[in-house]
RNA sequence: GGGUAAUUAGCUCAGGUGGUUUAGAGCGCUGCUUUGACAGAGCAGAGGUCACAGGUUCGAGUCCUGUAUUACCCA
């Protein structure tokens, strides 16, 4: 059969990943092999396939499909999530575009919506990740709303509120105004934006004269001020400490308080304290007991506590206030300065610091736990470094409860009963209880009163935040709260792969709850001798950044389109470019150009381009491979010498590829493994080998060694088909014809056998010569097929260069010479070069260019002048000789005798030459 | 404001515990090559005072301290 010249990858790509599934290589279940486990963090249902999920998937793949080839029983568990906010955001808008709104409808008609939205698009980035290619066991596909899971997350609510490490409190909150939820700190993003600063005088009490001026950004705040602090060591204020000043606008006495938090330096180093509407302000409130004062309602606006402008929205007031100030004679000045500013990562609102009764859980004991956990080294994180960060935020002195409640409606329903008669607040009975049946028990006894109904409980209207199912994924994607028999086998999980920028919500959370449940699910010996550990490796990918730095998002229009480039560059040629400058942790710099004209992202990946284009170079070895006429034939004289010599070396190559690679897969440095992958496939096998062995235009090969290079062919195939799978189980089955169930995914990956690092390096030396004498041709125009006589200085090296069965055959067949000889005296008509420590002559029948020769070896000549006084200037330092290692002093010293005797073959040829000096 | 990291060739990146013949790779660039597996290619080449300033050391891209720039995390 003929094949074209350009590999397809379209074609291929659907046709084995049909196989694979159709095979069912991709399914686990428990058996008496190793397990290697990998639970997939689930996208958002609302995800669409973009940079950062290729990436991330692309390294879990590699990893499984490699597990998969030592033998172990690769289990990749893949879901998604049901990402309360954003889907949530995106029902609400669906159902206002068909003119319904959220509020005129009831929960469970919402929630209706919701999951018949789910069904519809939920499954769309799971579709986008076949395409990749990730090889995740379908069967097992989760969702972090079905019902086993949900289950769980009631499960371990109620678990941990009778341990008593959930409760409810008022708590200053990051309140998003238009999606009128609490958001946690990680939904809120923090950017510099300008602002301005109001000036406003605040009248002493009794003494209109005197007044103290305090700098905000918010001046439509001052009504729920309640004191004003200076720093007690300011002069300027300090007689004024413990005295009262009124509220402009509204004449509300309030005192002024002394606090060391206030910074002199900042604005007039007087400072509003506004309790209920800036995190700090609350703490000093309540070092100083000072009352709360609430001027906005949910919506941003001002509520008849701010008893002026009430019902404006905050802006509104900001600005209609500043009016009034400037009125009454309050407003000193304004000024403008940058500050940060917080917005909902979802809706972009300012987000409003706001009190209110929430959920939380304790995480005082957890977080302690999770730090042991890495400390001890239960945990790995690659890179190590991430520690560092992971330390930093949960640190006792910086962790902070989790609040856990969402005020929305998609999401797992927190399992608490309040009693109807009683109203809102933190005294209010609650009964936490996995159903409303066992909640009503706990009422009746707790009340007293036996004939208590269903009708007098009210469940809590909040859910719980989408994280907090998502802790339990390494467990409870098995079902591990209802049964344990997968989870015993499967748990803890092998390997997380995911951002850094979910260490905390996400990664330190499993740890948590992994170490909180192992020891009752799995019971305790398991557990001791498992693992409580969700997982032992965690691999932090980068985030994927474009040629700005900016963080690529598809609000920026920044991205490529992930599914424009598979079509491109096929799956293997994007894993390629993802992971080609994806080193663990660090962020990679996606070089996606730009359109300049429009500014507009293209759909072009260099990246890409060359992972394509390393497909087509294999595609094409396969094809020469597959080309050559074959004969019975033993092969004669020097070329059987050549063959003997590319199998031998070719076979080393591989085997110190082999025990390379697994080292940087140990150490998760798949980046370069890759890289060794490429070199070895592109540069020893295609260029070097295949060269060295391929015959004269027109003749046939000895079978036996096409049958030796498609024996490599396959090991370096299956070797690199965790990262390209496409093209090599296509080329793997393209080398030989195979058996029903003989696949490359789930064929051995090879062992490493013996390899000679000498002989490796006597072969490296060769070459060397072979691209001197390449570089002679290039320089004096000499024509790649014209026959060129070299000789070689004779020496101890130049005897063994000779000695080694088929090196010299094969320099003579790759710079295509005519006789490769040694020489004792130096040769005339002849371009002299160095290679390693012998020295080369090509003779030149068109003479010689001796000025450009004299050049050349001046250069040379200079550049190991100023080697051997680097050297010498070491050596001459006693205190080196004296201090240094002796076998580094050794190493000097032959450094200095080799760069002599070279210098000394450069100047014999100068003087040869006659090139003056 | 506090913290964490980064800064090495035009671009994107490697360079565990200081000493691999005066820094490596891929891309890009330059020159040559087209009946030959592959022009999505081959061969060769040019490109770096390792951000800056000090310091430790016999010796620093590598360790320390500052400065600058960038990114992220937390106020």
């Amino acid at each position: 059969m003929e094949l074209s010249t350009r590999y397809n990858p379209q074609e291929t790509e659907a046709k084995w990943y049909a196989h694979w599934l159709e095979q069912g290589y991709f399914h686990s279940v428990p058996d008496e092999r190793e397990p290697y486990t990998i639970v997939i963090p689930p996208p958002n249902v609302t995800g669409m396939l973009h940079m950062g999920h290729m990436l991330n998937n692309t390294i879990q793949d590699i990893l499984i499909r490699k597990a998969r080839l030592e033998g172990k029983n690769a289990c990749w568990v893949p879901g998604t999530d049901h990402a309360s906010i954003a889907t949530e955001a995106k029902v609400v808008k669906l159902l206002r575009e068909q003119g319904i709104r959220k509020s005129d409808i009831s929960r469970e008609e919402f929630l209706s919506h919701a999951f018949d939205w789910k069904d519809k698009y939920g499954g769309i980035i799971l579709e986008q990740l076949k395409r990749l290619g990730a090889s995740c066991d379908w069967e097992r596909t989760r969702f972090t709303m079905e019902p086993s899971l949900s289950r769980a997350v009631l499960k371990v609510f109620v678990d941990l509120h009778n341990k008593g490490l959930i409760y409810r409190g008022k708590r200053m909150t990051n309140w998003d105004p238009e999606a009128k939820t609490v958001l946690s700190n990680e939904e809120v993003i923090h950017q510099e934006e300008n602002a301005r600063l109001f000036h406003i005088r605040y009248p002493v009490e009794g003494d209109p004269e005197r007044g103290i001026v305090i700098a905000t950004q918010r001046p439509e705040t001052i009504m729920a001020d309640v004191a004003v602090a200076v720093h007690p060591d300011d002069d300027r204020y300090r007689d004024l400490v413990g005295k009262r000043v009124l509220i402009p606008l509204i004449d509300k006495a309030i005192p002024i308080i002394a606090d060391t938090y206030v910074d002199r330096e900042f604005g007039t180093g007087a400072l509003k304290i506004t309790p209920a509407h800036d995190q700090n302000d609350f703490a000093i409130g309540q070092r100083h007991g000072l009352e709360v004062v609430d001027i906005l309602n949910e919506d941003g606006s001002l509520n008849e506590h701010a008893q002026i402008l009430v019902g404006e929205d905050r802006f509104a007031a900001r600005k209609k206030i500043k009016t009034l100030l400037e009125d009454g004679g309050y407003l000193i000045k304004t000024e403008d300065y940058r500050t940060k500013i917080g917005r909902s990562e979802r809706t972009d609102a300012v987000v409003e610091p706001r009190l209110s009764l929430q959920w939380f859980l304790d995480m005082k004991d957890f977080a302690g736990t999770a730090l042991e956990a890495v400390r001890k080294g239960e945990v790995r994180f690659y890179p190590e470094g991430m520690w560092n960060m992971f330390y930093q935020w949960l640190r006792e002195d910086n962790v902070r409860d989790w609040c856990i409640s969402r005020q929305l409606w998609w999401g797992q329903r927190i399992p608490a009963w309040y009693l109807k008669y009683e109203s809102a607040g933190e005294d209010q009975m609650v009964f936490v209880a996995e159903n409303e049946e066992e909640a009503l028990r706990q009422a009746r006894q707790a009340t007293g009163k036996p004939n208590l109904t269903l009708d007098d409980l009210k469940q809590e209207e909040d859910v719980v935040d989408t994280w907090f199912s998502a802790w339990l994924w390494p467990i409870s994607v098995f079902d591990g709260f209802e049964r344990q028999d997968e989870l015993r086998y499967y748990y803890p999980t092998n390997l997380l792969v995911t951002g850094w920028d979910i260490m905390f919500f996400w990664v330190a959370r499993m740890i948590m709850a992994g170490y909180e449940w192992a020891d009752e699910l799995l019971g305790p010996e398991l557990a001791q001798s498992k693992g409580r550990q969700p997982f032992h490796d965690v691999y932090f990918t980068g985030m994927v950044r474009d040629n700005k730095r900016r963080k690529m998002s598809k609000s920026l229009g920044n991205s490529p389109d992930a599914l424009a480039l598979l079509d491109i560059y096929g799956a293997d040629g994007v894993r390629f470019g993802m992971l080609s400058s994806a080193a663990a942790g660090n962020d990679i710099i996606f070089d996606a150009p730009f359109d300049p004209k429009t500014g507009e992202i293209l759909n072009e990946s260099k990246l890409c381009e060359q992972g394509r284009n390393f497909c087509n170079k294999m595609w094409n070895a396969l094809r020469l491979i597959k080309g050559w006429p074959l004969t019975e034939e033993p092969a004669e004289g020097e070329t059987a010498t050549v063959h003997q010599l590319a199998a031998r070396w070719m076979e080393h190559r591989l085997n110190i590829t082999i025990d390379k690679v697994t080292g940087l897969f140990r150490e998760y440095r798949l980046s370069e493994a890759m890289m060794t992958l490429y070199k070895l496939i592109w540069d020893d096998y295609c260029s070097w080998y295949l060269e060295m062995i391929k015959p004269a235009f027109g003749e046939p090969l000895q079978q036996s060694v096409i049958e030796h290079a498609v024996s490599l062919y396959e090991r370096m195939t299956v070797l690199l088909h965790p990262f390209m799978p496409f093209v090599t189980e296509e080329i793997w089955h393209q080398l030989r014809s195979r058996l029903e169930g003989e696949d490359c995914i789930v064929s051995a990956l090879p062992k490493a056998g013996e390899y000679d690092e000498e002989f490796l390096q006597l072969v490296e030396e060769a070459k060397e010569v072979v691209t001197a004498i390449r570089e002679v041709r290039n320089n004096y125009g000499i024509k790649m097929k014209d026959p060129l006589r070299v000789f070689v200085q004779d020496s101890r090296t130049a005897t063994g260069l000779f000695q080694t069965v088929g090196l010299k055959e094969m320099i003579a067949k790759m710079a295509f010479l005519e006789s490769f000889e040694i020489t004792e005296k130096e040769v005339d008509n002849a371009v002299a070069f160095l290679a390693g420590k012998d020295k080369f002559f090509v003779v030149m029948e068109q003479g010689l260019d001796k000025e450009a020769e004299c050049a050349n070896l001046r250069k040379e000549q200079e550049h190991y002048r100023g080697f051997i006084a680097s050297v010498q200037a070491k050596l001459s330092n006693e205190r080196f000789v004296g201090s240094a290692p002796e076998a580094v002093v050794a190493k000097e010293r032959q450094k200095l005798a080799d760069g002599e005797a070279k210098l000394r073959v450069i100047e014999e040829s100068l003087a040869q030459l006659g090139c003056g000096s």
